[in-house]
DNA sequence: GACATCACG
DNA sequence: GACGTACGTGATGTCC
C-alpha cells in the first residue's frame, strides 16, 4: 500500500488513547519502576494493549492506516460554551499524571501515529478523521466503547469495543440509543450526560428521548412543536429548558471539520523499529514484555539489570523490616550547601516525606521551628530554623536569641518552596493538612504569598481509607502497628504541666532524632500503605474522597468565620445573672448550699436528702441525674426543673458564649475550627478547637448564639442543607418503592410513614402520630430496638415494639436490608458505602452487649457513611464550581455547607452550590431518589439556617 | 484521666 | 429467656 493515497480499499483504525490509559490504570496494581520508583503501571498496561492489538490485527480485515488519538490536557472549546462541562470529573490520580507523556512515548516507540490537539478532545479528531476516511471511500474502525462516538457510525464507519471484541454498527447504535447514528446527538442533547456534566432536559432519559425524537423526527422539530406534547410536565420542561437543551446539543456534537496539519496518508501503517521498541521497553524495565517483543522481532531479549542490593532497594520489597531505625544516622542540616544536597536527592527521587515542627498545636497561631525530610527509609534530616539559644546561667527564663548553627529562615524556605510546590514532586506527610496550613502562613523574601504544599499524599488518610474502624490513625498507633517501632516520645522533650516548653526551646541536638524520625516513619508508612490501596479496592475512596478533600478543608479552616465578641459577651453576662438567681432558688429548695454543677452532690440531695424515688446507676455507684431523669422528676418537683434550667444556661455559657470568645483569632477576628478528616469511622468529619458542628439550634435560647456568627460587611451568610439525606439513602439502598415514590412526589416523609404504619389517611394526620413516625424513621437509621424507641417516645416497651413490628410488616425491604448488612459484616469484617468506603466492624462477632452495639453500628454506617461521602464529593467539587464567584465556603455541618458571599453574588452562588450538592452522587452512583437542598441567607447564621 | 452531661447531625 | 441497647461526634466540669 505504501505511497498510495487513502481511498477505496483502505481501512483506517482510530484508537481512543485515553480510554486505553484509564483501562490500563484501573486494571493493574500500582506498579513502580524498580530503579527509581516511577509509577509505570498504566504504561505497562497500555503497552500490553498495544502489543495485543498489533498481534490480533492481521489478515484480510487488517488496517492499512492507524493512529492513536489522545485528549490534550486543559480546557477545550466546549468549556467556552459551558463552564461546567466535565466539571464533575475528578483530576487524574497523582500516580497516573506522570504516565500520560509516557503513553505518547510508547505509541511513538511502536511506530504508530500519535495525535492530540490543544483545545479539542480526542473525540473531535476521531470524528474529523472518520469523516475524511468515509468521504475518501475507505473504511474506518474506531476502537472505543465511548457512546459519544456512536454518532459517527455509518457509511463505512464502525466502532469496535476492544474489551468485548464486539463491533458496533448502525444496528448496534439503534440498540443502544433507540435511534440511528444520525439522531444520536439529538437523543444525547435531551438525555444529557452526568459523566460529562451535560445538563440535557431534566427528567428525560435516553428511552424517553428516543421516543420523542422518533415521534417528531428530529430535535429541532420537537422543540418547535413542543406545544403538541401531551404530558404536561414533559411539555413544560421542553419549552422552559429549550436553551439548555440546545446548549447540550452543541456540547455533544463532535467537530467533524477540524483543520488538521496532517493527512490520512500520514497515518499509514508502519512496521515498528526493533531497536526503538526494545529501547523503550528496557528503559521502562518491562522484563516480560521486552522479552516477548524481542522474540517476535527475532532479537535477543534485552538485559534489564536488577537494582543493586543496597539496603534502600531492599526496602522496596519489605519496607517494614529491611532498614532498622537508627537515630544516629539522621542528619542535621545547618547550611545551604547541605540543604541543596537533599533537594537534589528529592528531585532525583520524585517524592519526599515532609514534616514540620512548630511552637504549638494550633495551625493558625503556631510558629514554624524546623522542617524534616526523608527520601529513603532510615535516611532523614532535620533543618532547625528558629530554635532559641539555650538558657545560660544568667537568663533563667531562656533567651530570645536564636541558637547557633541554624540556616537563615528565608534562605531555607526560598530553597524549599520550589520543591514543595513542584507538581512533579510528591510530598508525603502524616496529617499533612496541619503542615500545609503552617507552610501556607509562612511569608518572607521570595515567598510573599506563603508556600502551597502540593501535591501531597497523607499517610493518615491512607490508613483511614484502608483501616477505618479498625484502630486510630495517629502516627504512634500506625508506627507500632505497621512498623513494629515505638516512636521517640515528645513528652520528655517538652515536659508537662506548668514547666512545659515549646519546641523552639528544645535543644537542637535533642530535636534532630525526634523530628527526623517522624519523617522517616511517615515515609515507611507510605511505602507500606500505598500499594495496599489497590489490593483493598479503596483507591477510588482515597483518590476522590480523602486526598482531594484535605486541601479544601485547609482552605475553609484558614478562612474561618467571623464571630462577634460583643454579642457573645452580652449573652454571657445575661446567662450569668440568670444562673445566679437560679442557684439561689435551688439552694433554698434544697435547704442547703451545694455545687449545682456536681451530679454527685445533686444526686445525694435529690435521692438521699429529699427522699425522691429513683435508683443508683452506673458502675461508679453514683445516682444518674441526666436530663431525661430530671425531666421525669420535674413533673412532681420544683428543684429538678430549676436544675434543668440552670444546666442549659451553664452549658450555653461555658461551652459557647465564653469558650468561643477565646477562639477568636486576634489577627483575623475570626474563629478557625479544625476538621478532623479521620475523626468519625463512618466517613463523617469531626470539628474541633472549637467544635463548630454543635452550635446550639434546637432550643430558642441556644439558637440565639448563632446570631454571633456573622458575615463580613457587605456579605451574607448562605446555608445550604440536604433535605432528609439519610432517609433518602435508606430508601435507595434498601430499595423501598413506597419511600422512593414518596420522595419523588415531594411528600412529607414522616407523615407518609405514619399513614402507612398507623393506617391513618394523610388528611387526618395529627402532629402526635407524625412525631411517632418520625422517631421510628430515625430509629430505623440507627438500628432500631424496642427499648430505644420506647425510651425516646416515653412509651411502654411493648407498645414501641408493636410500632416496630408494624413498620417492618409494612416495609419488609428494610428488615431485609438490615439483616443482609449484618450478614455482610460478619462475613467480611466490614460494611461499605455506595461509594466503596469500607467501615471495618471488628466487634461484629463479639459476644454479649457489644454484639448489639456492633450490629447497630454496622446497620447505620452505610447510611450515615454514604451521606458523608455525598457531601464530601460536593465539597471537593465546590472550589472549582464557585471559582468564578467571590464566594467562600466556610463550614460543614454533616449535611449543611455554609458560605460567605458578597450580597450581589448570593443568588448565583446559591444556584451553583445547590447544583453541585444535588448532583454530588453523579456520576459514580445513580441514586433512585433525587437529592434536594434547602437554602437560606442572612446577616448571621441564625437567619441563614 | 475517667465519668457524666449535653450541644449538634 | 436474659442480656443491655437507639447511630455518629467534641467540650466542659467534677472528682479522684
Amino acid at each position: 500500500m505504501s505511497g498510495t493515497q487513502f481511498g477505496k480499499g483502505c481501512h483506517l483504525h482510530l484508537i481512543d488513547g485515553s480510554a486505553f490509559i484509564f483501562r490500563a490504570y484501573h486494571a493493574l496494581p500500582p506498579l513502580t519502576r524498580k530503579s527509581d520508583g516511577l509509577p509505570i503501571g498504566a504504561v505497562a498496561g497500555f503497552c500490553n494493549m498495544l502489543v495485543k492489538y498489533i498481534e490480533t490485527n492481521t489478515g484480510p480485515d487488517a488496517p492499512t492506516h492507524v493512529a492513536v488519538i489522545f485528549d490534550h490536557s486543559g480546557k477545550t472549546f466546549r468549556n467556552d460554551l459551558y463552564d461546567l462541562y466535565k466539571a464533575n470529573r475528578p483530576p487524574a490520580p497523582e500516580d497516573l499524571r506522570p504516565q500520560f507523556p509516557l503513553t505518547r512515548d510508547a505509541t511513538r516507540a511502536f511506530n504508530i501515529a500519535c495525535k492530540e490537539i490543544e483545545g479539542f478532545e480526542a473525540d473531535d479528531i476521531i470524528a474529523t478523521l472518520a469523516h475524511q476516511a468515509r468521504d475518501a471511500g475507505g473504511r474506518c474502525t474506531i476502537i472505543s466503547s465511548d457512546k459519544d462516538l456512536m454518532q459517527l457510525v455509518g457509511g463505512g464507519v464502525e466502532m469496535l469495543d476492544a474489551m468485548k471484541n464486539k463491533r458496533i454498527d448502525s444496528d448496534g447504535v439503534m440498540e443502544k440509543f433507540g435511534v440511528g447514528p444520525d439522531r444520536v446527538v439529538d437523543v444525547q442533547a435531551l438525555a444529557g450526560d452526568s459523566v460529562d456534566n451535560v445538563p440535557g432536559a431534566p427528567g428525560i432519559g435516553i428511552k424517553t428521548a428516543a421516543l420523542l425524537i422518533n415521534e417528531f423526527g428530529s430535535l429541532d422539530e420537537l422543540l418547535d412543536r413542543a406545544e403538541e406534547i401531551k404530558q404536561p410536565k414533559r411539555r413544560q420542561t421542553l419549552i422552559e429548558k429549550r436553551d439548555q437543551i440546545e446548549l447540550s446539543k452543541k456540547l455533544v456534537q463532535l467537530d467533524c471539520d477540524m483543520v488538521l496539519d496532517f493527512s490520512l496518508d500520514d497515518l499509514e501503517l508502519r512496521e515498528p523499529d526493533p531497536d526503538t521498541v526494545l529501547n523503550f521497553l528496557t528503559e521502562m524495565e518491562f522484563r516480560t514484555l521486552s522479552a516477548r517483543m524481542a522474540k517476535q522481532m527475532g532479537r535477543e531479549a534485552p538485559v534489564i539489570p536488577e537494582p543493586t542490593a543496597t539496603p534502600a532497594a531492599a526496602a522496596e520489597d519489605d519496607p517494614a523490616e529491611a532498614v532498622p531505625f537508627d537515630a544516629e544516622k539522621y542528619e542535621c542540616v545547618r547550611d545551604a550547601e547541605a540543604l541543596q544536597v537533599w533537594i537534589d536527592r528529592i528531585r532525583g527521587r520524585g517524592w519526599v516525606a515532609f514534616d514540620t515542627e512548630t511552637t504549638g498545636l494550633n495551625e493558625m497561631t503556631a510558629d514554624l521551628v524546623g522542617v524534616s525530610l526523608c527520601v529513603e527509609p532510615g535516611e532523614a534530616c532535620y533543618i532547625p530554623l528558629t530554635h532559641k539559644a539555650e538558657a545560660g546561667s544568667d537568663d533563667l527564663f531562656g533567651s530570645d536569641a536564636l541558637a547557633e548553627g541554624q540556616m537563615d529562615f528565608d534562605t531555607a524556605l526560598s530553597m524549599l518552596k520550589p520543591v514543595l510546590e513542584d507538581p512533579a514532586i510528591l510530598k508525603i506527610g502524616q496529617n499533612m493538612k496541619y503542615d500545609a496550613k503552617i507552610m501556607a502562613r509562612q511569608r518572607g523574601a521570595g515567598f510573599a504569598d506563603g508556600i502551597t504544599v502540593a501535591p501531597y499524599d497523607d499517610t493518615m488518610l491512607l490508613s483511614y481509607s484502608l483501616h477505618g474502624g479498625e484502630h486510630g490513625h495517629g502516627m504512634d498507633t500506625l508506627s507500632e502497628r505497621y512498623l513494629d517501632h515505638t516512636p521517640i516520645p515528645i513528652k520528655p522533650l517538652l515536659g508537662t504541666g506548668k514547666s512545659a516548653i515549646t519546641f523552639d526551646r528544645v535543644p537542637i541536638a535533642d530535636a534532630v532524632p525526634y523530628a527526623a524520625e517522624d519523617a522517616d516513619i511517615t515515609l515507611r508508612l507510605w511505602k507500606t500503605f500505598k500499594p495496599q490501596l489497590h489490593r483493598e479496592k479503596v483507591t477510588t475512596v482515597y483518590e476522590t474522597l480523602e486526598r482531594p478533600l484535605s486541601p479544601v478543608l485547609a482552605r475553609m479552616e484558614r478562612h474561618g468565620i467571623k464571630v462577634d465578641r460583643d454579642t457573645l459577651s452580652r449573652m454571657s453576662n445575661a446567662f450569668a445573672q440568670k444562673m445566679a438567681a437560679l442557684e439561689d432558688e435551688i439552694h433554698t429548695l434544697a435547704g442547703e448550699s451545694f455545687n449545682v454543677g456536681s451530679p454527685k452532690q445533686l444526686g445525694e440531695i435529690l435521692f438521699d436528702k429529699m427522699g425522691i424515688e429513683g435508683g443508683k446507676k452506673g458502675k461508679t455507684g453514683a445516682y444518674a441525674t441526666g436530663a431525661d431523669i430530671l425531666e421525669e422528676l420535674a413533673t412532681e418537683h420544683e428543684l429538678p426543673a430549676r436544675v434543668l434550667d440552670w444546666r442549659q444556661l451553664s452549658k450555653l455559657k461555658s461551652t459557647y458564649t465564653d469558650a468561643l470568645q477565646d477562639h477568636i483569632n486576634p489577627e483575623t477576628g475570626r474563629v478557625h475550627t479544625s476538621y478532623v478528616q479521620t475523626g468519625a469511622n463512618t466517613g463523617r468529619l469531626a470539628s474541633a478547637d472549637p467544635n463548630l458542628q454543635n452550635i446550639p439550634v434546637r432550643s430558642e435560647e441556644g439558637r440565639r448564639i448563632r446570631e454571633a456568627f456573622v458575615a463580613e460587611t457587605g456579605n451574607k451568610l448562605l446555608s445550604l442543607d440536604y433535605s432528609q439525606i439519610e432517609l433518602r439513602i435508606l430508601a435507595h439502598v434498601a430499595d423501598i418503592g413506597t419511600l422512593k415514590q414518596a420522595f419523588a412526589d415531594g411528600l412529607d416523609i414522616h407523615a407518609m410513614t405514619a399513614s402507612e404504619v398507623f393506617d391513618v389517611p394523610l388528611d387526618e394526620m395529627t402532629p402526635d402520630i407524625r412525631r411517632k413516625a418520625k422517631a421510628i424513621n430515625f430509629g430505623v437509621i440507627y438500628g432500631i430496638s424496642g427499648f430505644g424507641l420506647a425510651r425516646n417516645l416515653r412509651i411502654p416497651r411493648a407498645e414501641a415494639q408493636g410500632f416496630i413490628d408494624r413498620y417492618f410488616e409494612r416495609f419488609p425491604g428494610i428488615r431485609k436490608y438490615m439483616d443482609s448488612t449484618v450478614e455482610f459484616a460478619k462475613e467480611h469484617g466490614h460494611v461499605q458505602t455506595l461509594f466503596g468506603r469500607k467501615i471495618h466492624t471488628p466487634e461484629i462477632n463479639a459476644k454479649g452487649p457489644r454484639a448489639g452495639f456492633a450490629k447497630r453500628a454496622a446497620i447505620n454506617a452505610p447510611i450515615q457513611g454514604t451521606a458523608a461521602d455525598v457531601i464530601r464529593r460536593a465539597m471537593v467539587r465546590m472550589p472549582d464550581a464557585i471559582a468564578h464567584l467571590p464566594a467562600k465556603m466556610l463550614l460543614q455541618v454533616h449535611d449543611e455547607l455554609i458560605f460567605e458571599v458578597p450580597e450581589a453574588a448570593v443568588e448565583e452562588t446559591t444556584e451553583t452550590a445547590r447544583r453541585v450538592m444535588e448532583s454530588a452522587a453523579d456520576p459514580a452512583v445513580h441514586l433512585d431518589v433525587k437529592l434536594t437542598v434547602d437554602a437560606g441567607t442572612g446577616d448571621n447564621w441564625a437567619e441563614a439556617h
